[in-house]
DNA sequence: ATGTTTTAATTAAACGTTTGTTTAACTTTG
DNA sequence: CAAAGTTAAACAAACGTTTAATTAAAACAT
């Protein structure tokens, strides 16, 4: 219980903002005294509260990971649905998922680039494990159901599912990036790509895995 | 003709260096010095040769942006195909590209995150654009024959493919990272998830585009 | 071809900044 | 009064870059 207030106000103040500098700047162009400055607080305050910069970005990244466990979780335990339902919920949870946390998403993908081991490597690779499971999962009802194609390939698909939504996401960006509009505007248009490539994905999937068509 | 030979053998060394650490070590994690060491350089004939370490970065990304216009080229000049064969000769490109220049992109889609402006940020614009314009000149032509639907997302689109191959490679890193094999079986794996993204790519295209069900 | 001059390449050392981290003094809180 | 929180200052290390001196190569005139 007590265990989940594990940060007082001024460390998660110190969290939010690392995460936010983090993802738009990187890692190693983000300073201490960048973080310490946006978040009101004296430079010394990192080390003392998380030790280093380094143990400050794992801070992050285990705080995520909770929340993603859970939501995974949630999702494993629905039941009663459908094959193709089962798919759209799961395509619908990935993309919640990294539209609701970009920022974290954004930093994770950066990083994830040149990690070879370390907490943060064993991490990402239970995340991209788990990942695969659920696919697998749903794949699998599918087939037995025999309303899906037995030679699907997982390891294909849990790549396209969060590869695309991350490009997606990318693209977006880049669309908006130096573009006269108000914030209002802009988030209207990353709202409506969210949900084209919502409904695309599922309709992608859905065709794929239930294509009747020969190779 | 003499504008080709834009760089001398030691330049190009340090080029070849650069583009290898930046790309598994991260552009900021990698100093001067790491790649005057490996190159067997002198660290002031970075600076000589190419100004800065910014725009040794720069050179490394105008380099091999070079090699990608002109596969872009080749493949728009392409004609008398079906409409399935240009979509499939198209995810053939990309993934040939991006498997064979696998280093780059991943020092691409690592620096891609945090740019907001300058010419690094506009050379990956433009070739996002250009991307998405040979997907939607394939598109097109299956449309006026009447073999595609029509109400394909072309941004979706661009987006899946570049997302879904960088993420299979990514995984497949991590897959393969730590595992005890040697370099030619990781070679195998690695070749063989190539050549499983691309046959599963353009069946999961092709039933996307030629989808005969209601949405 | 030769000796001379000019340019280019290469080097070790030094420069000024910035970095993450620590210290030691001070203040607030329980 | 003891513990936790907070601060400004200091620290050493690493960084990108420049300097000034030296060597190699090229160009040139004789």
């Amino acid at each position: 219980m007590t265990e989940m207030v594990q940060y007082n106000e001024k460390q998660q103040q110190i969290m939010a903002i690392a995460l936010r500098l983090f993802a738009e700047n990187g890692y190693d162009k983000t300073s201490i005294r960048d973080i310490a400055r946006e978040a009101e607080v004296n430079v010394a305050m990192v080390s003392y509260y998380f030790g280093s910069k380094d143990k400050l970005l794992e801070a992050v990244f285990i705080n995520h990971f909770k929340f993603i466990r859970s939501a995974f979780k949630t999702i494993l335990n629905q039941r009663n649905d459908s094959a193709t339902e089962k798919v759209s919920k799961i395509i619908d949870m990935f993309v919640d998922m990294l539209a609701d946390r970009q920022l974290f998403h954004r930093l994770m993908i950066r990083e994830s680039g040149i990690l070879k081991q370390g907490p943060l490597f064993d991490m990402i690779k239970e995340m991209k494990t788990v990942n695969r499971r659920l696919v697998e999962k749903a794949v699998k009802n599918g087939q037995r159901l025999g309303v899906f194609r037995t030679d699907v390939d997982v390891f294909f698909m849990s790549s396209v599912l969060i590869g695309s939504v991350h490009q997606n996401m990318a693209n977006t960006r880049y669309e908006l990036e130096h573009r006269n509009i108000t914030e209002e505007q802009r988030e209207t248009i990353k709202h409506e790509r969210t949900e084209t490539l919502r409904t695309h994905l599922k309709r992608m999937f859905i065709a794929y895995l239930t294509d009747p068509s020969n190779v």
